[in-house]
DNA sequence: CAGATGTGTGTACGTTCGTACACACTCAGA
DNA sequence: TCTGAGTGTGTACGAACGTACACACATCTG
C-alpha cells in the first residue's frame, strides 16, 4: 500500500493540523481548544502535535497567522479588482454584506483572534500585519481619512450584524460607504 | 473582633467575586480564567466560589452580564445628556475617542465577551440586550439607518484603534459621525 | 442552655490537560 | 545486507483543574 517516499511521510500534515485547529477554535473557542481535540479533528495521533509543534501556544499562533494570511489575500483580491471608486465602494459593500468574507465561521474566528491577541504578542503582531495590509488595499481607492473610517465600518458592521436575527441591509451599507468616501475626500 | 451580624457575613462578596473575575479575564483571557485565580484576586477562599456559584461557567456569565449592564448605563447617560443632534454627535465622538468608555481594559473585556458569546447562549443574550439598549439610546437622536451605521462605527473604530500605536484623530471621528448622521437622515 | 439552621471554608478526589520520551519504522548510503 | 539518521507514534506522568463535601462557626428559637 505505501508507495515510495523519500523523507517525509506526510508533508501536508502541518497544514492539516493548523486547519483542524481553526475548526476546533471555531467550534469550542480558544478556551476549549486542546491537543486532543485538534488531533481528533485532524485525524492524527496525539504525539504528532508535539512532534511538529513546540507547544499548544505555537499551534494556535500559527493557526491564526495562517487565517490572517488567507483573509488578507481575499481582501486584497477583492479591492484590486475594482477599477474605480464606485466599484471599490461596491467591493467594500460586498466584503461587509457578502457571504464570502463575513461568513459566520470567519467572524467567530476573528473574534477569537482579537481576544487572544490581547494576551499573546505573536498573535498581536499577526493581527497588526493583517490590518496594515487591509488598509493598504483600501488606500488604492480612498483618501487616508476615508480609509480609517471605512476600515472601522468593515470591522464593526459585520460584527454587530452577527448578533442580529435579520440580514444586513445592503443598500444602507452602500450608501454609508459612499457617503464617507465622498465627505472625507 | 467580629461585630454583631444577623445572617450573612459578607453580603457584597458575590459582587466582589464578579469584579475579580473581570480583572482575571482582562489579564489572562477567558482561556486563562480559573477558580483559583479568581479566588486569589478577590481575596476569598476557594470554597467560597462553589458556595456562591454553581460552576465556573456561571461565574463568567454573571461577570459579563454585570459588565454589560454597567457599560450600558454609562452609554445611556452620555447620550441622554445631549440636548440636540450636534451635541449627540459630540457625545458619540467622546464615546469613541474618550478614555472613559473605550479604555484599554474595557476593550479587552469586550473582545473577550464577543468571543465567548459565540459559544455560550447566556452571554450571547446579555450581549444582545446591551446592543439593543445602546441602539435605543442612539435612536433618541438619529434616524434608524444612521443608528445602524453609527453603531458600527462605535464598535469598529476603538477596536481597530486598539492595535495602533498612535492616538485616535478626534476631528476625523467627529467629521465621520456628522457626515453619516447628515446623509442618512 | 440545647438544639436547629443557615453561612462559610479547607481539603481531597477524580478527571483532563500539556508535555516528555522510549520505541518502532523507513530508507539512503556504504 | 547492514547501519545510522531521521520520521513518526503510543503511552505514561506530574500538574492543575472543577467540583464535592465533611466540617466549623455564628445566630436564632425555645
Amino acid at each position: 500500500m505505501g508507495g515510495p517516499r523519500k523523507v517525509a511521510n506526510d508533508p501536508l500534515r502541518k497544514q492539516r493540523i493548523l486547519d483542524a485547529t481553526l475548526a476546533v477554535i471555531a467550534e469550542h473557542g480558544v478556551h476549549g481548544t486542546t491537543h486532543r481535540r485538534i488531533a481528533a479533528e485532524a485525524g492524527v495521533p496525539l504525539g504528532s502535535l508535539t512532534y511538529h509543534f513546540g507547544s499548544l501556544g505555537d499551534i494556535i499562533e500559527q493557526a491564526f497567522a495562517r487565517m490572517a494570511e488567507s483573509m488578507s489575500e481575499r481582501y486584497h483580491a477583492a479591492l484590486t479588482a475594482a477599477p474605480d471608486e464606485p466599484a471599490a465602494c461596491a467591493a467594500v459593500t460586498d466584503l461587509i454584506c457578502g457571504d464570502e468574507y463575513a461568513t459566520p465561521r470567519e467572524l467567530v474566528l476573528l473574534h477569537e483572534m482579537y481576544a487572544y491577541a490581547n494576551h499573546n504578542t505573536t498573535v498581536a503582531e499577526s493581527l497588526r500585519q493583517w490590518l496594515r495590509r487591509s488598509r493598504a488595499s483600501l488606500a488604492r481607492h480612498f483618501s487616508e481619512p476615508a480609509c480609517r473610517a471605512i476600515d472601522a465600518l468593515i470591522e464593526g458592521w459585520p460584527m454587530h450584524q452577527a448578533w442580529e436575527r435579520e440580514p444586513l441591509n445592503r443598500d444602507l451599507v452602500r450608501a454609508t460607504i459612499t457617503a464617507v468616501a465622498d465627505r472625507l475626500r
